[in-house]
DNA sequence: TTGAATGCAAAAAATTTGCATATTG
DNA sequence: CAATATGCAAATTTTTTGCATTCAA
């Protein structure tokens, strides 16, 4: 855990708890909710360092939604794939079985490990289908 | 086509000329490309408007690959996937077919259309997994 | 102690916006 | 002509860096 030298620090506690009461949130939210909670602000400059940190430490993962910023969260949070509506923003969750078949067949066919938390497939949800007028493709 | 009043310039003309050489690239990409390309440069917020208006016409689609800004493409470029390799940065194609199960999925189940366009699954090729250690993930 | 992590402020990037001017249809 | 796009410059936003100081192990 603290493998590569890395220490448990109260910022880092404070932004896994932030995860793990967000579900996912960008840099920017997770400064806003840390500081929410109570105690002092962190430094932006922090949180980008402790993300990056816990990232490659595998405790966190991101996503690309469609904000400007990626989305992180954490990597035990549960594993899902995420589903981003074009139409109304809206960040839906899905069990990785659902991908399992594409999983595997990149697996099988080209040795490439997919990592199924990164995975954000954007869409029309069923709502935004009829509005959006894009549904009946074919 | 220019169903919303929309008009075919010179420097959309040339920004869809340099997506078609490029394949995809980020805003920055296609400035350069376009530049060197010959004429005069564009302007950054000439790109970026004008990327707005062909994503929204449905000429090109954009997918969040590692890199910081996202990388737009031809919509009729080809319907392929993306595989984004996590270890060296390289970026795959494979026919959307691969992930013909899980978007049929989504939609019977959630009547969720996916954008098969957008979808940029992150991973580990062949020759990192070895390398980073990551690999065999049960 | 010793080196990793933080905070702060400044520097870089990346995007967006306002507005006068040029262009398309 | 009228309305849309462009170019340019300035304003925002987002992320990164440098460095002295603090803190975990």
């Amino acid at each position: 855990m603290r493998a590569k030298g890395m220490r448990w620090t109260a910022p880092r506690r404070r932004i896994v708890d932030a995860l793990a009461r967000l579900g996912h949130a960008t840099p920017e939210e997770i400064v806003a909710e840390v500081t929410a909670d109570g105690g002092s602000e962190l430094a932006p400059s922090t949180v980008y360092r402790a993300l990056d940190a816990l990232q490659e430490l595998g405790f966190v993962a991101h996503s690309h939604f469609e904000k400007r910023s990626p989305s992180y969260h954490l990597a035990g949070h549960a594993d899902h794939v995420h589903l981003v509506c074009l139409g109304c923003g809206d960040v839906d969750e899905l069990p990785v079985q659902a991908a399992a078949g594409l999983v595997e067949a990149l697996r099988r066919e080209r040795g490439f490990a997919a990592e199924v938390t990164h995975l954000a497939v954007q869409g029309w949800c069923a709502g935004c289908r009829g509005a959006a007028g894009l549904g009946g493709d074919s």
